[in-house]
DNA sequence: TGAATGATCACG
DNA sequence: GTGATCATTCAT
């Protein structure tokens, strides 16, 4: 389908959020993300995710609690979570269950729908494979930072919406960037490894 | 392989 | 208040 013909009206509705946190991180696989910039629709469908399982796995920012940072982490499932990460780079995740869990997905990698030009433009690359693989350079891609933080994803601003795509294969591999929990396979792509 | 770069959090 | 750590990226 041409980005054209996309009308993304299909926000994902509340209660796909409210799975299992394993779940919803598989789920988000080929779903799409829609943005808006400046008034410009930007949209992507999502490739890569990780599952961060709260208070019972030491590889998540909520695993000792609610802090300042990741107080939208405990708001419920659809909010987004932003933080800044190495101090130069944003990360966008998906909260997921009720008010008070505390889980979320980590949107690692995507590839474009709509707004290519600004993609390339915000990243400041030619090459296409370095554009949105990797969750700082998808969070610089569509302009994502700390304002989004607390948002949901079915507001005007920031959504996600079922792009009426399957993802014929998705692979279970083990997180990346993390010290704790290694050996767990909470990252999730679209296609073989 | 390591520098960049700054917020965060546990600890005392 | 302090220092180790960090859900990363890029150039070397």
């Amino acid at each position: 389908m041409k980005p054209s013909e996309h009308n993304f009206q299909k926000v994902l509705p509340s209660q796909f959020y409210l799975r299992d946190t394993l779940t919803v991180a598989r789920s988000l696989i080929g779903k799409g993300l829609v943005v808006r910039s400046r008034g410009e629709l930007l949209a992507v469908e999502i490739t890569e995710t990780e599952a961060y399982l709260g208070q019972r796995d030491p590889a998540s920012h909520s695993y000792h609690g609610p802090t300042a940072r990741n107080r939208s982490m405990f708001e419920g499932g659809g909010t987004c979570y932003v933080y800044l990460s190495y101090g130069m780079h944003y990360c966008m995740n998906v909260v997921t269950g009720p008010v008070g869990v505390g889980e979320a997905v980590l949107i690692r990698a995507a590839r474009p729908i709509l707004g290519e030009p600004t993609f390339f433009k915000n990243r400041k690359t030619r090459d296409p494979r370095l554009l949105m693989n990797g969750p700082g350079k998808l969070a610089q891609a569509l302009g994502i930072n700390l304002s989004f933080d607390g948002e949901t994803f079915s507001s005007d601003r920031i959504r996600l919406v079922n792009l009426g795509r399957s993802t014929k294969t998705i692979t279970a591999t083990p997180r990346i960037g993390i010290s704790q929990a290694r050996e767990l396979p909470y990252r999730f792509l679209a296609g073989e490894v």
